[in-house]
DNA sequence: AGATACCCCTGTTAGC
DNA sequence: TGCTAACAGGGGTATC
């Protein structure tokens, strides 16, 4: 499940490669359900790239694209729950659940593969944006691609406004899970994060966000950036064989991780086993123990 | 208008 | 053993 610690080692892995400034071509797929965004299908997306090189790789939250030199349009990746981005060898056979193949010019193909298909490509254009900051991670222009301007800044981004997005946080009912998994608040956030940033934080998942104070608000942010770091510095996590790398090679954090995927199992600070329950249809791994449904003794410290 | 339910999709796994 | 059903997940859309 690709969120933002693989989707950025993909953009740094994409960097290292030869796919920038030169021309490419597409290989005729099938059709395929990852176009379903993409105007005209097949023939939208060849017709949107006519004589375009790549120029960099911008990231925002769990979006990823390739600005297009000297045009307003990007090529828009999201990879929904199974996407991936490989490089592979021009001319190397097609891989498993491939679907779109983009064949660089005296240089390698880079390939998107997507099993459950929740992910998707298209050419978007450039608009400005919203705060005139910079779009991402990887631009320094402030060009986003149109459509995701709902998308907020995620916590690696030194643009994102922690008040703004507080603000958004506490306006609800809905569960601190909840609104941690809502990119229009704060981006980049799945259900792996969400639960390490919340048990790091000590707060129970189904407590509602209005009654966070900014101070644990903050707290929670900085808890969450904290495991998205050290995770990048492992490659990301591959829970199961469905994330992998640009070369395809599986990110190591999984086993980093302290609740996530791990109920039944011994908490890592107190020992007691770990529980599970459904936070706004997702399952939710916690410590009853260190994450008080109360929220009477915040609990502090490292484990 | 905000919150919720549902749907898409496929491979793995738990359970009968 | 073999089959079926549940599950996992992001996010768009329909619905209350």
């Amino acid at each position: 499940m690709p969120e933002l610690p693989e989707v950025e080692t993909i953009r740094r892995n994409l960097l290292d490669q030869e796919i920038f400034h030169r021309p490419f071509e597409l290989s005729t797929p099938k059709p395929t359900r990852v176009l379903r965004y993409q105007e005209d299908g097949f023939q939208g997306l060849r017709r949107g790239l006519v004589s375009a090189r790549f120029t960099n790789a911008v990231r925002r939250g769990k979006n990823l694209w390739l600005n297009l030199d000297g045009q307003d349009r990007a090529l828009c990746f999201h990879l929904g729950m199974s996407g991936q981005l490989r490089v592979v060898g021009r001319k190397a056979d097609p891989l498993r659940h491939e679907r779109l193949r983009i064949i660089m010019e005296d240089g390698p193909a880079l390939v998107f593969c997507d099993q459950r298909m929740f992910g998707h490509v298209e050419v978007r254009s450039l608009v400005a944006t919203s705060d005139g900051f910079p779009a991402g991670l990887g631009s320094d222009q402030a060009l986003l691609p149109l459509g995701l301007q709902h998308i907020a800044r995620d916590v690696l981004d030194p643009y994102l406004d922690r008040e703004a997005a507080f603000r958004k946080f506490r306006a609800s009912s809905q569960a601190v899970k909840t609104k941690l998994l809502d990119q229009g608040i704060i981006s980049g956030i799945g259900s792996i994060y969400a639960d390490e940033g919340l048990f790091r934080a000590g707060i129970f998942p189904g407590r509602t966000a209005k009654s966070l104070d900014f101070t644990r608000f903050e707290a929670l942010l900085q808890e969450v950036g904290e495991v998205m770091r050290r995770a990048l510095d492992f490659g990301g996590t591959s829970f199961d064989t469905l994330y992998v790398n640009s070369w395809g090679n599986p990110g190591a954090f999984a086993q980093e991780l302290q609740v996530y995927g791990r109920c039944g199992q011994d908490c890592p600070r107190c020992h007691a086993p770990l529980d599970k329950m459904v936070v706004g249809g997702r399952s939710s791994v916690f410590c009853r123990n260190c994450q008080p449904p109360t929220a009477a003794s915040p609990r502090k410290g490292k484990p």
